[in-house]
DNA sequence: ATGTCAACGGCACGTGCCGTACCGATAGGG
DNA sequence: CCCTATCGGTACGGCACGTGCCGTTGACAT
């Protein structure tokens, strides 16, 4: 009877969610309210703080359950080729809303949220890590990447560069960017004995 | 006759700066409310928001009164232990209270204050990358780097990790980890022709 | 010494949002 | 077909925001 017929919890669940993406794209999810995702998405406050204990909780949810696609390494015999092919994937995913805007909110939450901190290394930043990790430690004993690497070190050294584009510089992350990027890693920063070839702009 | 006497007005302002930089220490700076902060400077609230547009601003400039040692690369004809010196020196700093935590505030405010964002990469962070820039032009000029690579490039893949440790991973970053990470920088990820020494841990 | 004026501390206001509590309605499981 | 957990809605006290006003004060020029 009611123009809104009463749901099952799941529903809500996603309602309020779905509503969330939504406003913040609108308003900007540092702007979001509780208050006004629950009046848009036709909910009781008290629906929201039953499942969510913050709001960054609530963002993290919100941006893992709109399954973009799973960003998946290549494993080809070109590591190089592959670290560059999923660093495209991830610039551009991270390049427009929803997913950009969500990822700098939920980051600047964890700044001073140790638990949301916590929820978004967890269930955003280790998985993808993971896969970078896993995908060096391939490298490694295929004879592709320096033997004696600590691979979270090498995970940090090809994540940290463009998260300080993203968080600190702020400027839209080239195609050229990251091919040059992963150039120089891969060939070092010392200079060569004149033999080789350009440390850097060399696009595949 | 008052008990606080007027004071002129460079000095509230820094009597504000110092009162912003206590108090965030004992509450936390995303805590911290400019009522609180007028109420224990003995100060108006006018008296701030005249002085700051944001909260954001006034974190900045409380930062940068703090006068801390200017933090200055050597130039010896070592880069990698300059780099390495230097970095130490910075990760020192942001270890502890009050730097730390004010930047890590600061960063968090600018990923949704432009404003902010702009003051803080114009008087904070290119000051830092324009010192570390100069330092990778001189060391390419004497022909300890890589003599085709962009420097801008250089320094994000020199700055990024360590931020990338500081704001995502948020655990403290040692010694070891700041020698390694240069170490594997200048040596390049790809595996070498078996002559050259390991990659990583190469202490000096 | 006196006058002027901008800046000041203090106070109060309206607004927005927080997180909680209570209500009557309702739907699903027993 | 009733029972009960959950629901939407509303109201609440509390806090901080940013602004306006008021009477005071102190630096400076006269």
């Amino acid at each position: 009877m009611t123009s809104t017929p009463r749901r099952r919890g799941a529903d809500r669940t996603e309602a309020i969610m779905r509503t969330t993406v939504e406003l913040g794209q609108e308003i900007g999810y540092p702007k979001l309210s509780i208050e006004a995702i629950a009046a848009r998405a036709g909910v009781g406050k008290h629906t929201i703080y039953r499942r969510w204990s913050s709001k960054g909780a609530l963002l993290l949810d919100s941006l893992l359950s709109l399954d973009e696609p799973e960003l998946d390494f290549s494993y080809t015999d070109d590591v190089l080729a592959d670290l560059r092919e999923q660093a495209h994937a991830a610039v551009e995913l991270l390049a427009r809303p929803p997913v950009g805007p969500l990822v700098q909110a939920l980051i600047a939450e964890a700044q001073h949220d140790p638990q949301v901190a916590a929820e978004l290394k967890e269930r955003f930043i280790n998985p993808m890590a993971g896969k970078l990790v896993k995908r060096l430690r391939t490298a490694q004993e295929q004879g592709h990447l320096s033997p004696d690497f600590d691979l979270d070190l090498a995970m940090s050294i090809c994540s940290g560069p463009l998260y300080f584009q993203f968080l600190i510089i702020q400027e839209p992350i080239t195609r050229e960017y990251v091919n040059d990027f992963f150039g120089a890693l891969f060939t070092g920063m010392s200079p060569r004995p004149a033999a080789r070839g350009k440390a850097v702009r060399q696009d595949r």
